[in-house]
DNA sequence: CCAACCTTGACACAACCGTGGTAAGGTTGA
DNA sequence: TCAACCTTACCACGGTTGTGTCAAGGTTGG
């Protein structure tokens, strides 16, 4: 079969074989199949897979993490919309009256939705 | 009070207050508070939560992605090594024969793991 | 002063995550 | 052939997320 069944997968990587399933369903590895489905991983799986779990592990992650991560590196315009809002726009203008803060702000929101002008650029999935 | 309390800001926001609260305690957004405590949204709160409702619902996120976001943003190591994961050393060396791979990628997690000599340069945000 | 509003803390609940099991049935390889 | 292993599909269960509601008590502002 040349490569590892799922249990001797799990017995070398520290994973149990349901997580591997689990794993694979999450989208982050999945080792090709025999011609009758058995699924057989590679050394390219097992580093992943062990890399995978020291990642988790050291910095408190969860498998949906790496694949937001995922995410932010193929949808660029996810990426930038997260990237704006964390670095906030601060600094309204100072000039705007306190009175007027409300209708000034509601304004700028309406600006941003009515005038969407830009078509952002798509990758397709 | 100069800014609004928690169920106004809700009602211009879209949030309910209950979620205000559940905002911040997910460190996303922290109104400042008056003397005796209660929280005061200012425009930018405001601004903040109408954003973030956006990038959620136009992507189907969760707060814990956003959080994790900022992890990313300002753990520059959590960054690389997710970066690294997700942009996968594929291609193990052909001439490397069947029978060794085992032992040849267990050797290389050693390298790896022994050896973390080169800084990789960063890219700072 | 006092009605209206806010605070924290708790109970509740559906939905999902991470994990383990088990059952019914197909694959492998000696 | 056949034991050993794999597959998918389920049940289960504690923990987390997102959300509402309610109680007991403090704050605001007219």
């Amino acid at each position: 079969m040349d490569g590892l069944t799922i249990n001797e997968a799990a017995e070398t990587t520290g994973w149990s074989a349901r997580m591997l399933r689990y794993v694979e369903k999450a989208g982050l590895i999945e080792p090709r199949r025999s011609d009758g489905g058995y699924r057989i991983y590679g050394p390219e799986e097992l580093q992943r897979l062990r890399t995978l779990r020291e990642l988790l592990g050291e910095h408190e992650l969860g498998l949906n993490d790496i694949g937001f991560a995922k995410r932010l590196r193929d949808e660029p315009g996810l990426r930038v919309a997260v990237e704006e809002w964390i670095e906030a726009e601060p600094a309204r203008p100072e000039h705007v009256a306190t009175s007027d803060w409300l209708a000034w702000e509601q304004e700028k929101h309406q600006r941003l939705l009515d005038e969407p002008p830009e078509p952002k650029q798509e990758i397709a999935a």
